[in-house]
DNA sequence: GTTCCCATGTAACCCGTTACATGATTTT
DNA sequence: AAAATCATGTAACGGGTTACATGGGAAC
């Protein structure tokens, strides 16, 4: 009876929307919840097969020509019990954000401006890339029911992304002015 | 010789400012690193052990008294290429986020608007904290004379989190001016 | 003078990622 | 006709979190 995950519940809100197998699921998730909670499909199968176990979900199988058969799971009266508790309890974890580039530049004192240069070109791009990538997923989302909240979750990652190339160049410019640059220094090794 | 993974990197990093036991080193990561890669004790430990079993850190048992011993490490000359070649190396992995708020918010559409509206009173608390508790973690980095470096990965957070209360600020916007405010409905369900 | 916190770490669990499997269908 | 992709999944590995251990100070 060990509380379910956070993802347990994202599947079962997507299973609320409509029926789906585990890959419809997988394929619907990358599109939609993957920007702030992304699942790979073999979580997904997992996540579903515990979710059976406890009655939440129920699946039956459905054959088919041309392609494997599948699996296609439905809500039960639990499961909506469970998802709709989940919503209305208070509380969330903090946000958790891993960002390797970070960590990166953290360090960068001991690069010379030329690596440190190309650093912040490739995120740069990195991050103009996904904001685009979000914008289409957003667009995409447009038509549905949910549409409201959607479109506010995707205005979520693209306010973000809009501050990250903010910060870009202020880093460029403070690196510009700053006349120094930090080449590796000696006394930084020990 | 299966590649070190993010983590082993950080901790290489902060080895190369100063030698450091496990507990010294989650504690000063918990301080700087925490907001884009945090890394709890045990994780370090485990790190710390992988990294003397591949030469690129060395460890010497160090008595105390009144406190338990310590196992006290420095970075070889083997490590601290490692660390300079990753650095140098271009690329590094799409930042992830994951977040629990947004995924209620975006299944929020089976909320009523009171709970809706707890969620965001929540949302905006937890993220004012932060917020400020960034502040303070970049306040007492700024003597340091890798300053320059952390004061901005500091300002990458305060920049995003800033973003996002004005995110809230939107949504709750939104929210009032949006008569039907959706209570949960039938046709929701099923 | 119990109770809580500090300083140090180990062990177990589980989520999330990567690799593997397979037969049909489309692409080159 | 070989190669890539689709539609479905299973299996194995490992990073990250949570729980456990312990003995000396500090706090109440």
């Amino acid at each position: 009876m060990t509380a379910l995950p956070t993802t347990a519940f994202a599947v079962l809100g997507l299973l609320s929307l409509r029926d789906l197998s585990g890959y419809e699921l997988a394929a619907f998730a990358d599109q939609s919840l993957a920007y702030f909670w992304p699942m790979h499909r073999s979580l997904v199968y997992r996540e579903l097969r515990r979710l059976e176990d406890g009655g939440y979900v129920a699946g039956t199988e459905v054959a088919q020509d041309r392609v494997p058969d599948k699996r296609v799971y439905r809500l039960t009266e639990r499961g909506r019990a469970a998802l709709d508790g989940w919503l209305a309890t208070p509380g969330f974890q903090p946000p958790r954000v891993r960002s390797e580039f970070l960590v990166k530049f953290f360090f960068a004192r001991r690069l010379g401006r030329e690596p440190l240069g190309a650093l912040l070109r490739d995120y740069r791009a990195a991050v103009e890339l996904d904001l685009a990538d979000l914008q289409a997923t957003a667009d995409r989302l447009n038509d549905l029911p949910e549409g409201f909240f959607w479109q506010l979750a995707a205005l979520h990652g693209v306010r973000t992304r809009q501050a990250l190339l903010q910060w870009i160049a202020d880093v460029e410019q403070a690196l510009a002015a700053m006349p120094g640059t930090a080449e590796v220094t000696e006394e930084a090794d020990r």
